[in-house]
Order: structure tokens, then C-alpha cells, then sequence
DNA sequence: TCTGGGGTCCTAGGACCC
DNA sequence: TCTGGGGTCCTAGGACCC
């Protein structure tokens, strides 16, 4: 059996450990530059907030309704989310972390009339330990166990956040549940697809004949069909290195003027070398790009991104920051509004594994030095050392207006009791 | 005025090899 | 009328996820 494990409206609820007074309360977190609503409490979703609302759209509803708004706040719902992941790994044999806020679990050796049990009491322990409430769904199979986990979420007083499917009789009502979009794996353009066919909900999808869903959903259609049928075909998957690392920002005004977008192409390298870094890879392609406001219909618009291959595999920050500028100068063009631009790190491999050049390698001094680097902005903060061309006055900030303090990984933001 | 930021996997088709 | 039979690698683009 597999137990899908998803912490509830995740960072909401990150915020609400430290905002007590927030629960039963309506309550949504923002996106980067403090867009478009990425979580919503379910009083929130209750008053019609959709995911992805447009924060300027909805400012007047939030108001109204006294909802509390929050900027995203990465290195606190990182730092919670780990923390309920240790406790998972530490309660399981097997497990597999899906997202910020999701794990799969794989269940053996406990008889099944424990099962309701051994997760109530996991489910107790998160919360105790962490603050965090958490669903569970549990079936034979991880598609069937992402199912079971919606029904956990939808029906809490039923169920409270657990439900479990261990007959046929539970699957089939599950699956004709399910509305066909709301299947794990199927996206916007087959729903339409198989609603033309008639297609309306999870098991209609799984009488389909396996050709004609491989024909047309290809392998990973067919893959889905069987593990909805009960088949076990989706297996545990373990945590790898990422294959591609990106860092991309839409900003907050217009940029117009190259030097500005060179000290953000900059930035955005110095930040994908530091994520390798991390992951101890170097890269050896670099993909940079820049756009104008899709949204805008009353300015011309250019879109671009240039592909960068490097002489050598390189995870200095010196680098591959001159290197983006380099691609940046190639596509930037004058007269346009960019409001959006990123770096993408591609084609990554191991840092021990660096083939040497002839001719053109990289400087063997940067080794030591991003070291140091790294080092100090660990100590005194994230990119107190700057490169020259990412701007020497202020640091650029995205907006940021209802950011909670960074209880849980910055001393100066601990929070304080009975002062 | 404003409308996020990450990722993965698969396929078709072209270029190339012997 | 017929005009081989294998392969690999790469890329762009599409589909999906949170």
C-alpha cells in the first residue's frame, strides 16, 4: 500500500504556527512580488478565492472581508516543510518527497486493521511536533493514493483527514467520484480531449481501451490507467539531484535600459551558481532569457532566449554570470518594456566529475574562492558579497508588503514569549 | 498600475553513424 | 517492379506537476 501525505493549504497553515490567533480565520499568501494568491485557508477558498487570483483584483474582497494577506515566505515554509519530512522519514521505511508539502509513503509489513491506527497517530505526532496539520490518503497504488487523499481533504468530519481504499468497492466509488480534471497526471488539454469522448470522470478514463490511451496520452496515459485500475505501475521514486536549476523574476516596474537588466541577468547567475553549488554540480549550457508583459496589449512586445553552451563545465558565480551577459547582450534589443527575465543552468553533472580541456579550462582560483564566498553569506547574509555587475547600491527586492518574520531560521525574528 | 516561480518526462523528427 | 536495415544522439515543443 502507499500513503500520499499533504500537509493542509501548507503555507497558511506555516504562517498560522506562529499566528495562532489566525486560525478559523480567512487567510491567503501571495505569490513572488506579492502577485496572485498561491495558498487560501479553506475560510478563504470558502469566500471565492480562486488559486492564482490576481492579488489586485481581489484587494477590495480581501478588505472586506478582513481576510489577512501574507507575501510569500520561502525560507520559512523550506525550513517547516523539512522538518515535517524528517518526522515522515523517521515514521517510515520508504518514503519519497514530492513537493514542499507533499511525501508518498510505501506501507509494508502492518496489517491492515492497523493501518487506520498507525496513521492517526502519525497524523498526531506531525501535528504535535510541528504545528502542521496533514491528510492521508491510502491505497494500493500512488494515483489511487492521491485520489484517496482528496477525499480525506474534502470530507474532514467524515474522515478526519484520513481515509483509506483497501476494497474494490471503495475504488470504483472513488473513481467515479473523481472528475476527470481532477485527476493526478491529467492536465488542462486532456481533459478536453476526453471530455469530447465523454469521458467525465476517473474510472470512465480507466474503461478505455489501452491502445487508444496510448495512442493518444502516450506511455504516461497508459502508466496512469493502470495504476488507477489497482495495478501498481507508478513506483517510489527517490530523491535525485535536479537536472536543471533556474532563477527567473518577473519585476516589479518596466525595464527599458540594458545596464538594468544586466544587473539582474547578473544577480539571476549568481544565484543559479550558488544552487549548484549547493547540489556540488557545475553546468555546462545556460539559457537566458527576457520578456516584455504578455498582459500588455497596448505595447509592442519581444520575447527571447538564447542558449549558451560553455567551453568548460562551471559553477563560479564569476563565470557563468559573465557568460549570461554575454547571451544577454545577444538578445537584447532597445525599445521594449522586459518584465520578466531569468537564467536557466542546464546539462549539470557532478563537480568531481569536470572533464579538463586543452585549451580553456576554468580558473582553478575560483574553487576556493566561491568557497569564501559562500561561507560569508552564510555568516552575514544572503549576498552581502556581491559580483561589481550586480548593482553596488541598494539590492533590488521584489515586493514584498505583508512578509511574516523568519521565525524559525533567523535569530533576530524568533519569536518571543511573555516579554 | 498590478496578473509567480519553480520543476519533470515524453515524443517526433532530423542528423548522423556503420 | 525494384531502390537495406539497423542504430544513436540531439532538440524543440508539449504536457504535466506543485
Amino acid at each position: 500500500m502507499y500513503a500520499l501525505v499533504d500537509c493542509n493549504n501548507f503555507y497558511v497553515s506555516c504562517e498560522r504556527v506562529f499566528r495562532p490567533d489566525l486560525n478559523g480565520k480567512a487567510v491567503v499568501v501571495l505569490s513572488n512580488n506579492d502577485g496572485c494568491a498561491i495558498a487560501r485557508s479553506n475560510e478563504a477558498k470558502k469566500l471565492g478565492i480562486p488559486m492564482g487570483a490576481n492579488a489586485f483584483e481581489y484587494e477590495a474582497l480581501f478588505k472586506k472581508h478582513h481576510v489577512h494577506v501574507f507575501s510569500a515566505n520561502f525560507a520559512l515554509y523550506g525550513d517547516m516543510s523539512q522538518r515535517v519530512m524528517t518526522l515522515l522519514s523517521e515514521l517510515s521505511q520508504e518514503i519519497e518527497v514530492y513537493s514542499i508539502d507533499e511525501a508518498f509513503l510505501k506501507i509494508s509489513g502492518l496489517p491492515p486493521s492497523n493501518l487506520a491506527k498507525h496513521f492517526s497517530e502519525l497524523q498526531k505526532r506531525v501535528y504535535k511536533c510541528t504545528g502542521i496539520p496533514i491528510s492521508i490518503g491510502i491505497a494500493p497504488t500512488k494515483a489511487l493514493a492521491k485520489i484517496s487523499n482528496k477525499i480525506a481533504k474534502k470530507f474532514p468530519k467524515e474522515t478526519n483527514n484520513i481515509y483509506i481504499i483497501d476494497d474494490e468497492i471503495k475504488r470504483v466509488k472513488a473513481l467515479k467520484w473523481t472528475k476527470i480534471g481532477d485527476v493526478w497526471g491529467i492536465g488542462n488539454a486532456n481533459e478536453r480531449l476526453l471530455q469530447t469522448l465523454g469521458v467525465k470522470n476517473a474510472f470512465d478514463f480507466t474503461q478505455l481501451n489501452d491502445q487508444f490511451v496510448k495512442n493518444h496520452l502516450t506511455i504516461v496515459g497508459l502508466r496512469l490507467k493502470q495504476d488507477l485500475q489497482g495495478i501498481p505501475t507508478l513506483k517510489l521514486e527517490d530523491v535525485k539531484d535536479k537536472k536543471n536549476i533556474a532563477t527567473t523574476r518577473s519585476f516589479e516596474g518596466n525595464i527599458t535600459e540594458l545596464s538594468a537588466l544586466e544587473e539582474r541577468i547578473s544577480t539571476f547567475a549568481v544565484s543559479c551558481a550558488e544552487k549548484l553549488r549547493k547540489q556540488n554540480n557545475c553546468c555546462t549550457t545556460m539559457m537566458v532569457f527576457i520578456h516584455t508583459n504578455g498582459f500588455r496589449n497596448d505595447l509592442p512586445q519581444y520575447s527571447k532566449n538564447i542558449l549558451i553552451k560553455l567551453p568548460f563545465a562551471s559553477n563560479s558565480a564569476i563565470e557563468l554570470s559573465r557568460f549570461a551577459l554575454e547571451g544577454l547582450r545577444k538578445i537584447f534589443k532597445t525599445g521594449f518594456h522586459y518584465k520578466k527575465a531569468g537564467v536557466i543552468v542546464l546539462d549539470l553533472i557532478p563537480s568531481e566529475q569536470v572533464q579538463f580541456k586543452f585549451f580553456d579550462n576554468a580558473n582553478p582560483r575560483h574553487i576556493p574562492l566561491m568557497k569564501a564566498l559562500d561561507k560569508i553569506n552564510a555568516n552575514f547574509g544572503q549576498q552581502k558579497l556581491r559580483l561589481a555587475s550586480q548593482s553596488t547600491g541598494k539590492i533590488w527586492r521584489m515586493k514584498q508588503e505583508h512578509l511574516s518574520p523568519n521565525y524559525t531560521t533567523k535569530l533576530s525574528d524568533i519569536i518571543l514569549i511573555n516579554v
